[in-house]
DNA sequence: GCTAAATAGTTTAAAGTTAAACTAAATTAG
DNA sequence: CTAATTTAGTTTAACTTTAAACTATTTAGC
């Protein structure tokens, strides 16, 4: 191997390897935010669940799971399921979709919009703690 | 309600939702990161593994799973999953601690501190997509 | 119109995480 | 020196996530 190659190898391994450390420090300070965040939720939310409801009260009052899927960024799975753990609570609800019948229509319900509204009092308290506590 | 509370509640409102939207945004950046990442790691290694194996060539050559664990910032029983799969791939060797009965040593294997340098260049690809692709 | 391809959602399996219960070993008190 | 407490690791249960397989509906092509 040329001395050129192995100066090439070993930038990129250190490029790289800076570029990884970035992403795993914001994948901690996620982990722990998200974990400190969810104990201070109330009725046993989670972090999907609440910016589910979240994204209901600051985009659009309805919208399909497909939607909610791009928006939150993750797997439709992953709709399906906090979707499920919403309407259990009554926070949503979730009707077939008069204008085509493979979509669903998905309501915030007024007990979903207080839930939200009291889960950020909640939260305030353990946001302000990982603010200070971040590097 | 007096009027100065209403506006209190109101600002708490409006500043927890803006911490909220901050983390939010933060821990999609880390799930769509780590998959990314994690899709283009070889054999089959974890982002949470190659934590490990880099920890192992950056800062120390040995370490107890509780140390471990402190540096990952997860949980013993976190690290214990981590340690069985990086075992299973002769990664690292698990050692009893000769001077403490409870404790045990973690080392890296010549294996390891290969397939770490061989996932540092094959994620180089992965990582300068996720860096284009960020708000 | 009818068939093929695309789209919306659900389900399942595999993985990783936390929290809590548990075992075993080392310290500390008395 | 013995008993209580602390500490290190493991295990288990509950949860969330992705990816892939699957069902059902809609749209396109011919």
């Amino acid at each position: 191997m040329s001395k050129s190659m192995e100066q090439e190898k070993a930038d990129a391994n250190v490029s790289g390897e800076l570029v990884f450390r970035l992403f795993n420090e914001i994948g901690i300070i996620a982990q722990l935010s998200t974990t400190r965040f969810e104990r201070s939720l109330p009725y046993g939310m989670s972090r999907p669940q609440f910016s589910i409801l979240n994204w209901f009260c600051r985009v659009d009052d309805q919208a399909s799971p497909g939607r909610l899927a791009q928006a939150m960024e993750v797997t439709k799975g992953a709709i399906t399921n906090s979707l499920k753990k919403l309407e259990a609570k009554n926070f949503i609800t979730v009707s077939p979709d008069e204008n085509s019948g493979r979509q669903k229509v998905v309501r915030l319900t007024p007990e979903g919009r207080r839930a939200r509204d009291e889960a950020i009092l909640c939260a305030r308290p353990a946001f302000e703690q990982i603010s200070q506590s971040l590097p």
